[in-house]
DNA sequence: CGATTCGTTCTCTTGTTGTTCTCATTATCT
DNA sequence: AGATAATGAGAACAACAAGAGAACGAATCG
């Protein structure tokens, strides 16, 4: 497969900025207005060129015309989010970064990677500085370690422990003391999965 | 192999520079600019010569945007050799597997994988089961954990300090104690820079 | 039915690319 | 001093990317 000229890039990456939001795929007229081009028939060489790549797929004619469906996006990459602590919401980067992860470090549901800081979880093997893998997903099971958003503000990476009326987020570190919670004040917003760090 | 030139050493540089960050490979215009130079026809030499040394390659895209790309682009994929364990030889695989790794965790230089065995890195956040990126040379700074094969014969990955005539393999687990050895008695096999732990 | 919009195919033009060539300048070595 | 290599400027060339625009068939909607 030949390399893809700048051109091929720029249309496949505004084809996959364009799948996460919920519209619908976009028509070649409707590309052509949002690359600034004046010709549909320039813009179809591109299309063509990233069908026989194999990262475009077209839909069938149903309304209308011919609308053209990006594929999946790259299985071992996912959305790098930002950096999480223990006391701090997660500072999530405007645009979504990726970044490529094995296929073992994750799941075949949606994951999502975050770079730890803090030493709150250092006895469990996660240090400062790691990036960690995180299935998404709203609940857990009792010792699994979560991604916890306390009070709807602090987000938080703990190892949990949930009983009738009470749910407590335990630290990996000696220092650091347990906090108990009302279930109502704590959202579960994924579980890790995978974790990696560089030496560098 | 003929040595290269200041001017073509120059050039290889910044080469190497760019490569790294995930933009375009440059034109020959683009490095011209770069380099301060006039003329595209100069650099055409010096490029060449670099092609001719193995050192760069270029793009099979003749004649229209035909950019260079650095040499060893860096495969996501490296051989996975097998397991390593305190007091244990590596049980190498016959065939060579292979694992994809995240391109930040490993270094431009040649990097195998391993799996770790047991718990004598436990304190430095490597458990048992993890999986470690190794870069793979023979020689390494103090402080640095290393894959170190003694008396040819164990393979262990510990924190090397070396000093006169002494080499001393540090665990990182307060159950354990350091080793030390004739220099000759320790071969380095490589340097830890990336580790990688999936939780399932 | 006609009008509109869709994808598709075609030709033409423009700009940029890598490539090759000649020539001038400078530094280094014998 | 003279020879050699390194370096750069600049011109010229063919190949290709990219865009504009026209034309065609098919499908949808009023």
């Amino acid at each position: 497969m030949t390399r893809l000229t700048p051109r091929q890039q720029a249309v496949l990456d505004l084809l996959r900025e364009r799948a996460t939001e919920s519209a619908p795929p976009p028509t070649l007229t409707g590309l052509c207005r949002l690359l600034g081009l004046r010709s549909r028939g320039s813009l179809h060489k591109h299309v063509q060129a990233l069908i026989a790549a194999g990262l475009v797929e077209p839909l069938d004619r149903q309304h209308g015309g011919i609308r053209l469906i990006p594929p999946a996006p790259a299985p071992d990459t996912l959305p790098f989010l930002g950096k999480i602590a223990a006391g701090r919401p997660i500072d999530a980067f405007p645009q979504a970064e990726t970044m490529t992860v094995p296929p073992h470090l994750r799941t075949a549901r949606p994951c999502y990677v975050l770079q730890v800081t803090g030493d709150s979880m250092c006895e469990a093997g996660i240090l400062d500085g790691d990036f960690v893998v995180i299935e998404h997903r709203d609940s857990a099971r009792n010792g699994e370690i979560v991604v916890a958003l306390i009070h709807g503000e602090e987000t938080t990476l703990k190892r949990i422990k949930q009983e009738p009326g009470r749910v407590t987020l335990l630290p990996a570190n000696q220092a650091l003391l347990p906090a108990s919670f009302a279930p109502e004040d704590v959202a579960i917003q994924g579980v890790l999965v995978g974790q990696m760090r560089a030496y560098r």
